[in-house]
DNA sequence: AATTAATACAGGAAAAACCCTTTTTTTAAT
DNA sequence: ATTAAAAAAAGGGTTTTTCCTGTATTAATT
C-alpha cells in the first residue's frame, strides 16, 4: 500500500475543507471523508466498516462528542487508526488527557505544512509523532511532576458550573436544593482540591478546564 | 484583470496555509502571500507598495495585533483593499467592531467551501458580502435594539484584568497605587456600566470581551 | 451489627465585597 | 483666576464570602 487514507473531524467546516485541500496534495495521503464532531464519526465508521482510515486529524473542542471522547472511543474500538490530535489549545493537562485517551501525536495548529506532512509519515511508519514538547511533558509526568488531574464528581461541577454566575451562594443552595452551608462545604473542599483562594479562582478552573464556557 | 490577489492573517499558520491550498484552487483568485500578526501585514504592505491585495482573510484572535486593529489600520490607509474577516467569534460586538472598523464582509469558520468562493468574487464585484445574519444585525443597530459597546478608560481596563485574578481589591489597589476608596468607586462605576452585579459579572465581562483571556 | 467514610449541615466569627453619600484633589475649560 | 467636570478618596453601613470547628445523617464495608 503506499497510499493512506485520513479523516478529519473539526467543526470549523472551511478549516476542514482547507486542511483537506492540504492533505490531498501530500504525494501519501488521501482524505476520505470530513466530520463536524465525534457522534458524524460514529456513525461514518459504522456505517462504512470497510472504510475505515488509517489516520484521523482531530479536533478537541467540538460541540455534541469532542475530541477526547471520540479518541477514547476509537481506541477502544478500531484500535489499527491511528489518532493524531490537531488543536489551538496548549495546555499540559488538555494534551494529556488526549494521550491518555490514545492519541498518537499531538499538533498545534500554528505549524508548518511541512510538519504536518512529516508528522502523518511517522505516525504510519512508526506509529506515532510526539514534538520535544510532548515528550517533555510525558516525562514530567511519569516523574510526578505535572499536576494532578482532579476528579470533580457530579455535584461538584454543578456548583461550579453555578459559582460562574452572579448568584450569591445562598442563591446557588436554592438551585441545588441544598443548604447554604453544604454549599459552604462543596466550596471550601474545591479551594483545596483545585488549590484557589477565592471564587474568581473556581472560575477560571472552570473556565479553563471547559466546565463553563463563557 | 481577470484574477485577484489575496492575502491571508491568521496565527495558526496551518490554517492560514490551509485557507490558502483552498483559495489557490478559485479560479479567480491567487494567494500573495500569508501573515501570523497585523504587525506583519503592515510590514508586507510598507515593503511592497506595489504589491497591495485585492482582498485581505482577516483572523480577528491574534496576538501583537488584532484583527480590528489591523482592519482599522487598512481602511486608514488602503482605502482599496476589501477585508472580509474569517473567524470563530459570532457575538455581536466582535462583528459591530469589525463592521465599523471597516470590514466588507464577514465569514465564520465553520462555512463552505463553496460560501467562500463566492463571498470572495461577491466582494471584489460588489464590493461587500454580507450573510443574513450580518445584515440582520446590522439592521438592529441602527434601530438601537444592541447594546451600546460600552468604551473603557485605561484604568479601568487595568483594574479588570486585575479583578480577573484572586487578589483581594484591598491587594488590587496596592498594584494600581491607588486607595482602596478609590477601587470601590472604578467596581461600582462598572457594575453599573457594564450591568453586572458582582466581581463573577466582571471577570464574565472581561473575558467575554477579550479584555482577559484565561 | 459495628465501623468507616462520605455527605449534609450548623454556629460563630473575621475578612472581603458591596453600596450609598459626601468631600477633597486634580484636570480641563472658559 | 474662576468654574466645571472628572478622578481619587473617605465615612460608615449591610451583605456576602471565607474560614474554623463540630455534629447529624446516610451509604458503604467488614
Amino acid at each position: 500500500m503506499n497510499e493512506f487514507s485520513v479523516v478529519i473531524v473539526d467543526d470549523h467546516t472551511l478549516l476542514s475543507q482547507a486542511i483537506q485541500a492540504m492533505v490531498d496534495t501530500f504525494d501519501k495521503f488521501k482524505v476520505l471523508y470530513t466530520c463536524k464532531n465525534g457522534q458524524e464519526l460514529i456513525n461514518q465508521f459504522s456505517a462504512s466498516p470497510n472504510n475505515i482510515p488509517n489516520v484521523v486529524l482531530m479536533d478537541i473542542n467540538m460541540p455534541i462528542m469532542n475530541g477526547i471522547e471520540t479518541t477514547d472511543w476509537i481506541s477502544k474500538t478500531h484500535l489499527e487508526v491511528n489518532v493524531m490530535a490537531l488543536s489551538v489549545e496548549d495546555d499540559n493537562s488538555t494534551v494529556l488527557k488526549m494521550l491518555k485517551a490514545g492519541a498518537v501525536g499531538y499538533l498545534l495548529k500554528d505549524t508548518e505544512k511541512s510538519v504536518l506532512e512529516k508528522a502523518l509519515l511517522e505516525i504510519v511508519e512508526n506509529g506515532f509523532y510526539h514534538t520535544k514538547n510532548v515528550t517533555n511533558l510525558l516525562m514530567k509526568s511519569i516523574s510526578g511532576a505535572v499536576d494532578e488531574v482532579v476528579t470533580l464528581k457530579e455535584k461538584e461541577i454543578t456548583f461550579l458550573k453555578l459559582a460562574c454566575s452572579e448568584l450569591t451562594y445562598k442563591e446557588v443552595a436554592d438551585k441545588m436544593c441544598l443548604s447554604p452551608k453544604t454549599i459552604d462545604g462543596y466550596r471550601n473542599n474545591l479551594f483545596v482540591k483545585l488549590n484557589v483562594k477565592n471564587r474568581v479562582g473556581l472560575v477560571m478552573y472552570a473556565i479553563k478546564n471547559k466546565i463553563y464556557t463563557p
